[in-house]
DNA sequence: TTGAAAGCGTTACCAC
DNA sequence: GTGGTAACGCTTTCAA
């Protein structure tokens, strides 16, 4: 099966075109002190003419790395996953590690995809509700180095999430002093383990706070259509909307723009909307994914204990929570 | 230097396991007719056992292709970007190609680096303000399948752009209906290719259309913190700001409530702060992008014609531009 | 200081 | 049908 030359010029070729052999060629070309200054140039020379780039592919088989690592996302819509990789990528390009990135959102066999991509890289990071539990155990059990990220954790892998059960319980302790006392949540708390902990958050506040249980309204998207939908289904009972991500709040404030809600990320948008949210650090998230998985693969001891990291999040109040804020950030 | 495993067995122990040759390891496991079922199914069962997963590297070599390809950014600040690389990843996931990205942002040596992601895929998307015209060339010299993205065209290298110019005229002539007189151009037109094309096009409406030429307010950033900074500049006599993009005419929007301003991209914070601005399909630019690097990537005559497409933008009228539209979208 | 040669893990050609 | 073996392009020991 001929192909295309992968590159132009192999080591060979600069090693004939300098004299020397492909040993001297590699030494010269990684800076090795073993190779006279004088060979050091007759190498580079010939490799500036040939227009050598070294093979990944070669290289990585014979230093037995790929010197890559993966993140796989449930999905990349919106600009949440933006952010996350956005920190994470920069982060990578810190120790010089190239990125491959991974959306299982319509993939038919999103564990075939995630093996592949565990095929490449030294080490993966997984968001969210991309593969199970099982899936990841395996995966690690192979020695892969991995990292979760915004994702319950798995026994024997490093997790770092975002806090959301305090904050959610801040929210609602706001939304109570306003005065407000029928609480909806819309999410699917199942969906993800951000929404589960969120939902959780809400009932603890209200439990606490001795109010009325909320009521769960279960829809499955998370995206701006979702909650346009949803708001037909509010009807008028709710005073406060808790909605699981700011993509939902924003479609019921299209549909109800008087509507008292609430949304969680602290999106762009969520600044122009007047929307109550609650900040989540998203590059920091990414970031430090990134930096965790890097040490587990470069580290010897390959054997520490599973680290966790729950990053913290904030209260960002604006005006769709209600009227007369007495604290109203920009 | 010894490092751990990339995968934890190789071809020759599921050989040995099962009793055959790795060349017929190869051929079962890759659905060969030249296998007795019998012998595939004891493979098989080796393989299974042993938890054996081909190593990418040594099938790419022996292949000669990576089976991925890469896509570079200048930056993926913001919404643009995502949706960009959502669109191209969701294409490339289509033909089974893993994606690779890579931002050139704060990097020093990004010619390195996009030459290493060279030699790491069958084929390279640059997009924007990345690296220079002459990098390309010699890329694409090397028989690198590329395409270029939002970027200006590179001889024989395949183009996929958006419309700036016409739309921006018909923004221009949109805002003159208005009744607006004076008019600034916020942005800096040496920046990137797409805002050189719209800053030719508000000149060109409004030439056609008689008026005075608009005021080049340069600035270089294109974010939020940008716009905010530059609406000090802006002084009184502006009447209306067009901007570069929609993050420098929000951030505008935040310093002057008011002021008549206008975006480009669209971006969902577009939509609550009821700024008027020109859509582009973003989504679109990459699923193009990607397709365009496939078809390269494995058409036979890699000689063809470079080709060029222009994606179609679209202006979405809100409230900034003034007040009284008679067509106000959502 | 340099070179020969042994891997690294596949695929695919050529015999049998 | 199956096995041996030559690539693929590099890094790195081991000798010289």
């Amino acid at each position: 099966m001929a192909m295309k030359a992968l590159s132009r010029a192999t080591i060979y070729q600069v090693a004939q075109a300098a004299g020397v052999s492909i040993a001297t060629v590699s030494r010269a070309l990684r800076g090795s002190e073993l190779v006279t200054e004088q060979t050091r140039e007759r190498v580079l020379a010939a490799a500036r003419e040939l227009q050598f780039t070294p093979s990944r592919l070669g290289r990585s088989l014979a230093e037995g790395r790929h010197a890559a690592n993966g993140i796989v996302f449930p999905d990349l819509v919106g600009p949440y996953y933006a952010e996350v990789v956005l920190g994470y990528e920069a982060a990578a390009a810190g120790f010089g590690s190239s990125v491959l990135i991974l959306t299982t959102g319509g993939r038919a066999d999103a564990e075939a995809a995630v093996r592949d991509m565990a095929s490449r890289v030294d080490g993966l990071t997984v968001m969210g509700k991309t593969v199970s539990d099982e899936v990841i155990g395996k995966l690690a059990a192979t020695g892969l180095p991995m990292v979760l990220l915004a994702r319950d954790p798995v026994r024997g892998v490093d997790t770092v999430r975002a806090e959301n059960r305090r904050t959610a319980e801040a929210l609602v302790a706001h939304l109570l002093a306003h005065g407000h006392e029928r609480f909806v949540f819309l999410g699917d708390p199942d969906g993800s383990p951000d929404v589960r902990g969120r939902w959780a958050g809400v009932r603890a506040g209200l439990a606490r706070a001795g109010a009325a249980p909320a009521h769960l309204v279960r829809i499955t998207g998370l995206d701006i259509e979702a909650g346009r939908a949803a708001a037909g289904e509010l009807g008028d009972r709710a005073q406060a909307v808790i909605c699981a991500n700011d993509e939902l709040a924003l479609g019921v404030l299209l549909e109800r723009p008087r509507q008292t809600v609430t949304g969680w990320d602290d999106l762009m948008a969520a600044q122009f909307a007047g929307l109550t949210t609650v900040r989540q650090p998203m590059r920091e998230l990414g970031a430090t994914a990134a930096r965790w998985l890097n040490r587990r693969i470069t580290e010897s001891n390959d054997s520490a204990a599973a680290r966790r990291r729950i990053l913290p999040t904030r209260l960002v109040v604006r005006t769709s929570c209600g009227t007369h804020c007495p604290e109203v950030h920009r």
